[in-house]
RNA sequence: GGAGGGGUGCCCGAGUCUGGUUAAAGGGAGCAGACUGUAAAUCUGCCGGCGAUGCCUACAAAGGUUCAAAUCCUUUCCCCUCCA
């Protein structure tokens, strides 16, 4: 129960909650807050959410609030500016596609969809005057990021400031008795505490989950900085992405993200260490137990069958794109390479063509093409590569 | 309302006093090459656009001074600090 977890506080209070849950028979009402601002769940996420579907499995009940009120002002943790505020409309939209997504992990049954907008939407500007009066300046500049774009001149709108004061008034608007969240809540989530004890209300147990680190290794995953991987995303793409995490990060992965005993983790890890074993072998088990776990073994096996085609042994993936060329864009049936390799989109402009040719990233039918100045006779089927991910088919048509 | 500080490339951040050698140091991210049983690590290179030993566009915006401006001047917008 404790594995993937950062944080409890209290822990004293979690064991007094679920007694009283044993004894009573209620369940707990355990809830996630959930930012509509980025519509795809990836595996950074499911941290918590593994761990909310662990509390359903003891029988406690989920609730998931979408903050469509929130995520019109936008959260600023951990960011040094002002983010831009959604629309009512774009904050619909996201929340529709969480709904769909976060079924792949928690059991539906026992999860309560609810919109913050039902009660903060109501409240009148008397009531958001009572609930601001609960909390001090000076307090609210205890949070680490508000402290320092303070500190540092950088600018904080007065409405950021009620951002935590939201969140923890969804705690007492649903009577939560434990709350989840990623490290960086932190203070929300004492917010949420103390309202509730403002409230008159029994405060919440707060369970803090660690931040994954993204593909990048060092910042957290996080869809702003495309490190992330998506649970939708396709099974190569997935693997793939998981092979390419830093061979540090193995253990960690296989801790947060999947199912496998901490004793057999804990036996890669001194594999791991004392050299014994190649980190590889480890990273396509977790690769294989990942994408299995969002799609099927039968994906994950063909997804490590392509792999280990097109980067162990450099041939050719089974599909790629194909980019239409008509002839009448060649001369001669010939096309400058720099406007061949900028044709098949697989770079942003001529110049980008031209230093991956210099740079010999260009290969056509498996040939490496170095110089800038030749023509190219385009033939239909033809295979230009660029780099070892970015593959084109051409389809010449008349 | 007054006084002062600041807005630089995807991000962070030098450069501004003492204009040119600055497509703009350095770092991060990204991409490529080498290496590797990995899309790991490491090393090296690239990292605005253009058929390109040159040209165009870029240092908040608009003007101006100058042979030449991220750098000097003016106005505007935005941010911050202190005072009221």
């Amino acid at each position: 129960m404790t594995r993937g977890i950062s944080d409890i506080i209290s822990e004293e209070g979690l064991k007094e909650k679920l007694q009283k849950s044993e004894k009573t028979g209620e369940p707990l009402k355990v809830k996630l807050g959930l930012d509509p601002s980025a519509p795809d769940i990836h595996l950074g996420h499911t941290v918590v959410l593994r761990k909310l579907k662990q509390f359903q499995d003891l029988g406690h009940e989920v609730y998931l609030i979408i903050g469509d009120f929130t995520g019109r002002i936008g959260d600023p943790t951990g960011k040094s500016e002002t983010r831009q505020q959604l629309t009512e409309e774009e904050v619909k939209k996201n929340a529709r596609t969480y709904r769909e997504q976060f079924i792949r992990i928690l059991d539906s049954e026992k999860t309560n969809l609810v919109y913050n907008s039902e009660w903060l939407g109501k409240m009148d500007f008397a009531e958001v005057i009572e609930l601001s009066s609960k909390y001090t300046v000076a307090r609210m500049l205890e949070r680490e990021d508000f402290n320092q774009r303070y500190n540092s001149g950088q600018s904080i709108s007065i409405h950021e400031f009620f951002y935590p004061l939201m969140q923890g008034y969804d705690s007492v608007a649903i009577e939560a008795d434990v709350e989840l969240g990623g490290t960086d809540q932190r203070f929300n989530l004492l917010v949420g505490r103390n309202l509730q004890r403002e409230y008159g209300q029994d405060p919440q147990v707060i369970v803090m989950t660690p931040l994954l680190e993204g593909l990048d290794g060092v910042n957290k995953m996080s869809k702003s900085l495309d490190n992330y991987i998506g649970i939708t995303e396709a099974p190569e793409e997935m693997y793939g992405k998981v092979m390419s995490i830093s061979d540090d990060l193995i253990v960690r992965y296989f801790e947060l993200l999947t199912e496998v005993p901490l004793e057999e983790i804990s036996e890669i890890e001194s594999s791991l260490k004392n050299g014994a074993a190649n980190p590889m072998k480890h990273k396509k088990k977790l690769a294989r137990e990942i994408v299995s776990e969002y799609h099927d073994a039968k994906s994950a096996k063909q997804a490590e069958e392509e792999f280990n085609r097109v980067f162990s042994e450099g041939e050719l993936p089974e599909d790629m794109p194909e980019i239409e060329i008509g002839s009448e864009d060649l001369e001669d049936g010939k096309m400058w390479i720099v406007h061949l390799i900028s044709a098949t989109g697989l770079v942003d402009s001529n110049s980008e063509a031209r230093r991956m040719i210099k740079q010999g990233a260009v290969r056509i039918n498996e040939e490496k093409h170095k110089k800038i100045n030749q023509d190219i006779k385009v033939e239909d089927d033809m295979v230009i590569q660029i780099g070892k991910r970015r593959y084109a088919r051409i389809n010449l048509v008349q």
